[in-house]
DNA sequence: CGTTGGGGGGTTTTT
DNA sequence: CCCCCCAACG
């Protein structure tokens, strides 16, 4: 096999290396030795990627099976997987060890299972088995569930299993984090369990892998030679887990690591559920003589797209430092517009995605992006009404809802006597009379007897331990069963899947139901059976079903794109909507308060992924008033619009919106609100050079961390000079969305306003008329 | 066993 | 305000 100085041999054949820049054609040819490409939005990283990988195959560097290639997510997996086949002939069919962490460390476990004593036809439990799972513990140590919910231990559990720390390694003060100090003591007794269900969560699957590299140096020898080349893609969001987990794979005895791990610090977003920025920042120190590639070449964006998020990224403190530069000089400045409320905001931006239409353009171009999925909710509202389409993207996963679940537990019943969590799930779905008390005490039995429930239903139906219905229904549950494993020896596993759901009598339990969505549902059911079909056998569709099934989500529509920002990272679109950047809701606020400045950049870098979603405009909208929780609050622009460059951004006002669009909106306070709006964006924009701006941006960092509300001289606080001083306690007021009420304390724009109907509330004096 | 209403809680999401 | 979970009742 050809080994040898990258760049040597790239003769006729490599036709893939035409039209690489020459820092992407650098990351490509580097093929010896540690190297982070640090890509920047939109530089071409999954092209960089498959290039690279098709070249090491290309040049015979490597078999397929010789390269270990990660990802985190199915879908990113799959489309390198193509986009490799395409570029070397389709030759890929042995990439073996492509695909997600989980995926491969799942592979790994199931070949050495057994020296984390489990067997190696385990089960992937999900987050919903693991919270039934941990309920039951909790019960059993006699904690309040109340106080201890099962759902925080699991987050806890799971950050612990993130860092790579086994119940043993959990500090005391680690372990005091749940239920007085009984954190470590109930993550063991969740662990013991899972051996016994010969089960494992998400998180084990790393974990256990790690388990047995430490344990078992040969072993993790043969990987290390077996693996000649690693690629880690989106290396900002590994956690210390996976980055132990690749460190042991990257040791390479003798000669140095040929790991490629390439991603962007300023994409990091994922540091809630354990991702360490960390890991990409000391990459050169982790791999000495790491060769450190910059894509900073975008080819997506406008230079004022670009520029606005550059420059907003720019006050973060913790980055490696990258500037991005297009040739795509010229196009739109990114627009910011203040509007009253969160329906005027859906019924504006609902304007301009028709106005986008009617010019000729396609709804599927176009996105909003929210940071939470509660400001889905008046965007969906006014398309419905309107006829807009639309599709969410994201929402509850195919595979996560309870239809689908159920109908999978069916399934691991066929298949396992042993599977508890699955027996418990659908032992009474449908209704079949067995109560809560027989399901104890079956649970007991099992317990005390050491074997499974359905073993335990076995054995108690023989006797008079159990009467009544419960006991018929039992028994007869137990014979469906035994029929149905009998029949799935000789039938198709998709027939014997039909068949289940309908002699279960699971279908007809929907059919029945009158629910709303329980149509939705038996169309779900439906696609789950299409989903089976693409696998050979039962065993191939469950082995996949818990960690790389997802539905392909149909033919592609002209629909508009509502999605969270999170799960718009690694897409683009020719015109974005921002909307709701408002202090609280984007920074959140609770972001900032449980992660302080960490937790402040973390915001900064989710708004710059979607500015940099957009190829043609980005337009950023904010509101004044916003319901939270039911009730009314004012609010105020993002800081986030105010850090960024000017010269990039263009403020629009309502009513420029609408005399353009040639509607008529008499609703006064619209009217009122945008040019009022207009009015404190002049004053912003004069005031950015200001000494009272400076002073503010000054304040603004010192301050960060208090409640917003507190600081000073907002951009939206008009000059001195405005009506505010007018407003006197006691005064009579009328507002637009309040009415009436009386001011009760004033503090500079700002007023207390008790209102009559309303209650009290805080409220720019913009928004308030004298009656 | 199934329904109803009171109470609590309420980013972001993959595997 | 809205949704989910559980407890108490029919």
């Amino acid at each position: 096999m050809a080994r040898g100085p990258a760049g040597q041999n790239t003769g006729d054949s490599s036709a893939y290396l035409e039209g690489l820049n020459p820092e992407q054609r650098d990351a490509v040819l580097s093929t010896e030795g540690p190297l982070l490409v640090l890509a920047g939005a939109g530089t071409g990283k999954t092209r960089v990627l498959t290039c690279r990988l098709a070249h090491i195959l290309n040049q015979g560097q490597a078999y397929p099976s010789q390269i270990l290639s990660v990802t985190f997510t199915n879908k990113a997996a799959r489309e390198m997987k193509e986009r490799v086949g395409d570029l070397v002939g389709g030759a890929v069919e042995g990439m073996p060890w492509m695909g997600t962490f989980h995926s491969i460390a799942a592979k790994i476990l199931r070949i050495h299972a057994e020296l984390v004593d489990l067997k190696s036809s385990f089960t992937i439990l999900d987050t919903d088995d693991q919270i039934r799972l941990l309920k039951q513990i909790i019960k059993a140590h006699n904690i309040d569930e109340k106080r201890w919910t099962a759902r925080y231990l699991a987050n806890l559990i799971d950050s612990w299993k993130n860092k790579g720390l086994l119940p043993d390694k959990i500090s005391a003060g680690d372990s005091h984090s749940f239920a007085d100090g009984k954190g470590r003591e109930l993550y063991k007794a969740y662990q013991t369990r899972l051996t016994q269900l010969n089960a494992c969560d998400f998180g084990d699957l790393l974990l256990h892998n790690l388990t047995i590299f430490q344990n078992y140096p040969d072993i993790l020898k043969k990987y290390n030679s077996k693996f000649r080349y690693m690629l880690v893609d989106e290396y900002q969001d590994t956690n210390v887990c996976q980055y132990l987990w690749l460190r042991l794979l990257a040791q390479n005895s003798g000669g140095s690591s040929n790991i490629c791990v390439v991603g962007d610090d300023d994409q990091s977003i994922y540091g809630w559920r354990g991702a360490e920025v960390d890991n990409i920042l000391r990459f050169e120190k982790d791999f000495p003589g790491a060769k450190v590639v910059k894509l900073e070449r975008n080819y997506r964006s406008t230079e004022h797209i670009l520029g606005a998020a550059s420059g907003l990224i720019r006050a973060n403190q913790d980055r490696l430092g990258k500037t991005l530069w297009t040739e795509d000089k010229g196009g739109n400045k990114v627009s910011v517009m203040g509007v009253w409320d969160a329906p005027a905001e859906a019924r504006i931006i609902a304007g301009e995605i028709e106005n986008w239409k009617s010019n000729g353009r396609r709804y599927s171009e176009v996105a909003i992006l929210v940071r939470a999925s509660r400001q889905m909710r008046s965007f969906e509202e006014r398309f419905i009404t309107l006829g807009l389409p639309y599709k969410v993207i994201g929402g509850p996963r195919f595979f996560e809802r309870a239809e689908i679940r159920d109908a999978h537990a069916y399934l691991r019943v066929l298949k396992s006597d042993t599977d508890d969590l699955a027996f418990e799930r659908i032992v009474n779905t449908p209704k079949r009379g067995i109560g809560n008390t027989t399901i104890q005490k079956l649970q007991l039995a099992a317990r005390a007897m050491g074997v499974s429930l359905e073993t335990a239903v076995r054995e108690l139906t023989k006797t008079d331990e159990i009467r009544g219905k419960a006991r018929t229904s039992l028994k007869a549950f137990i014979l469906d069963v035994d029929r149905w494993r009998k029949e799935a020896e000789t039938l198709p596993h998709t027939d014997i899947a039909e068949r289940i759901l309908d002699e279960s009598g699971y279908t007809q339990m929907w059919k029945d139901s009158k629910d709303a969505k329980s149509a939705g549902r038996l169309e779900n059911l439906k696609e789950l059976i299409q989903a089976m079909s693409e696998f050979p056998t039962l065993d191939a569709y469950l082995e996949h079903v818990s960690l790389v099934l997802d539905v392909d989500s149909g033919p592609k529509e002209d629909e508009v794109s509502l999605m969270t920002l999170h799960s718009a990272k690694g897409l683009e679109f020719p015109l974005v909507f921002l909307p709701g950047m408002e202090e609280g809701i984007f920074p959140s606020q609770k972001s900032m308060d449980e992660n302080g400045l960490a937790g402040l950049e973390e915001e900064r870098r989710l708004a710059y992924v979607g500015i940099t979603r957009a190829r043609e405009q980005a337009k950023i909208y904010f509101a004044a008033n916003r319901q939270v929780y039911g009730s009314w609050q004012s609010s105020i622009p993002s800081r986030f619009i105010d850090e960024l460059p000017p010269q990039h951004v263009e403020v629009e006002s309502e009513t420029g919106y609408f005399e353009q669009a040639g509607r008529k909106q008499s609703s006064d306070y619209v009217m009122e609100a945008a040019s009022r709006f207009a009015d404190s964006f002049e004053a912003a924009k004069s005031q950015r050079t200001s000494p009272g701006w400076q002073r503010y941006q000054e304040n603004r960092n010192k301050n960060f961390g208090r409640a917003p509300k507190e600081i000073e001289g907002h951009a939206v606080k008009r000059p001195a000079a405005n009506k505010s001083s007018n407003f006197k306690v006691g005064e009579r007021i009328f507002h637009q969305k309040f009415g009436y009420g009386t001011v009760t304390e004033t503090n500079g724009t700002k007023l207390s306003v008790s209102f009559e109907k309303a209650g009290d509330k805080m409220v720019l004096d913009s928004f308030v008329e004298r009656t």
